[in-house]
DNA sequence: CGTCCACGTCTAC
DNA sequence: TAGACCTGGACGG
């Protein structure tokens, strides 16, 4: 769940959760994760959530009461209050359930004092999130864009000269020095509304912008494109377009106003957030790997600074955008991408990516299967129904499957690319081996 | 069964 | 500017 919306929606499930619920006793860690051990431990306290761009920040405060805590009042010690900050990596998320179905990768544990009890979790799949005991917001990590709006922008536009902005603006809009809450959706989404070519210097397309932004009343912005447009009308004045450090700040809102559903395949109404998507992962747009080998997805021109040779990765689980068949659009689908690919990919790229270890590590945490196993309901009939799940949208069709299966076309091309992943080979077995670094 | 890809940082050459 | 760090879903053979 990982960019600025998906931090703010966990804070409020962690909040809506939480609310008047008693936590009791001590914070548990996976054995798996190397994350640090929580060393909080109270008899009764609770839980509250706050973030800020990429983060999110616990506070768990002892709760005073006689009822509570009583044989130690005279420990006038009495406990304080903790901070713990997360960062979700590429797939944390908070989960609250019965103890009895704690789900698999739920890496740091909170325990209600219920009976039974239950447990707030921090699930973390692939665990690259990280979570920091008496921690403070990441001293480097800039504003955020949904929550501190003004100084955000401040920061961005009195920081111009800074070399980060050298760099193409679809770059620059993942530093978090500058564009806390800002992830591979967004600057996808945000570019796209404006259509900026996501290879254009930084600098070039933010210089000039307005420090203040003060004629553009952000709240505007949340109503309906009639209203605004009769609005506008009435009062004789032209609705100005939102630059790009507005939409930095009210696109991420769109998707908090989605609600429940961010970016989350496994959520049943991902097709919510998917519908919302105008470009990312959307058919008929383009795809190129940025420098750090990450997908920027746009439409139209690249722009001067697009890395030479860059390949268009595949997408598979491309969202196919029929519904309103606004003009031209539709049609294009897949060619645009054909396009980007046939650029005589030069496979320079150099390969990497070796890995694939296959480690022993045994599942952790139980076996995912124990218990209801039956989760899954399957009802779909079987016989053809494809598994996409993610490709709920209507008009699959014709085309999806045989769409992709169009890459035949050029495959030898694309083949050769692939081909060049030799070298290196796995050292290093699993589990223990490495393990240094802390913090 | 093997390959590729994924919402993000981090840190060593 | 490359990997490293991880698991798992979608696909291809």
């Amino acid at each position: 769940m990982p960019e600025g919306p998906e931090l703010h929606l966990a804070s409020l499930f962690v909040n809506r959760m939480c609310e008047g619920v008693v936590f009791s006793g001590a914070v548990e860690k996976s054995e798996v994760s190397k994350n640090p051990e929580v060393p909080f431990c109270c008899d009764a306290y609770c839980i509250k959530a706050q973030s800020r761009g990429k983060e999110v920040r616990l506070t768990l405060s002892p709760i005073k009461s006689e009822n509570y805590n009583k044989r130690k009042v005279s420990k006038d010690q009495s406990q304080q209050p903790m901070n713990v900050v997360f960062r979700f990596g590429m797939s944390g998320f908070f989960r609250f359930t019965a103890v009895d179905d704690l789900p698999k990768h739920a890496h740091l544990r909170f325990y209600t004092n219920e009976t039974p009890r239950k447990v707030l979790s921090f699930v973390d799949p692939r665990r690259f999130g990280s979570w920091q005991p008496h921690g403070i917001w990441q001293p480097d990590r800039g504003p955020c864009i949904m929550f501190e709006y003004e100084s955000f922008r401040e920061n961005v536009l009195s920081n111009l000269s800074d070399k980060a902005f050298d760099r193409p603006i679809c770059e620059t809009l993942l530093n978090q020095k500058y564009f806390n809450g800002i992830g591979n959706y967004l600057r996808a989404e945000i570019l796209y509304r404006l259509r900026i070519p996501p290879f254009v210097k930084a600098r070039t397309v933010l210089e000039g912008l307005e420090p203040e932004d003060e004629e553009k009343k952000i709240v505007k912005q949340e109503i309906t494109v009639s209203e605004t447009a009769d609005t506008s009308k009435k009062k004789g004045i032209e609705a100005e377009t939102p630059d790009l450090l507005s939409l930095c700040h009210t696109v991420p809102l769109e998707v908090v106003k989605l609600g429940g559903k961010g970016y989350d395949p496994e959520k049943a109404d991902y097709s919510t957030f998917q519908a919302w998507l105008q470009c990312y992962c959307v058919n008929g747009m383009n795809s190129l790997w940025d420098h750090n080998r990450r997908t920027m997805w746009f439409k139209g021109d690249p722009g001067p600074m697009a890395p030479k040779g860059s390949k268009s990765p595949k997408a598979k689980w491309k969202i196919q955008k029929d519904d309103h068949d606004y003009t031209d659009a539709k049609k294009t689908k897949r060619k645009c991408i054909d396009k980007a690919a046939g650029e005589k990919p030069v496979k320079q790229t150099a390969s990497k990516r070796v890995k694939k270890e296959t480690k022993t590590s045994k599942p952790q945490s139980g076996s995912k299967t124990l218990k209801s196993s039956n989760k899954r309901v399957k009802a779909e009939p079987a016989d053809e129904i494809k598994k996409p799940k993610t490709v709920p949208l209507r008009t699959r069709t014709n085309k999806i499957k045989g769409q992709n299966g169009e890459e035949k076309i050029k495959e030898k091309k694309s083949v050769t690319c692939r081909k060049e992943r030799t070298k290196a080979k796995p050292q290093r077995r699993s589990g223990g081996a490495k393990r240094g670094r802390t913090r």
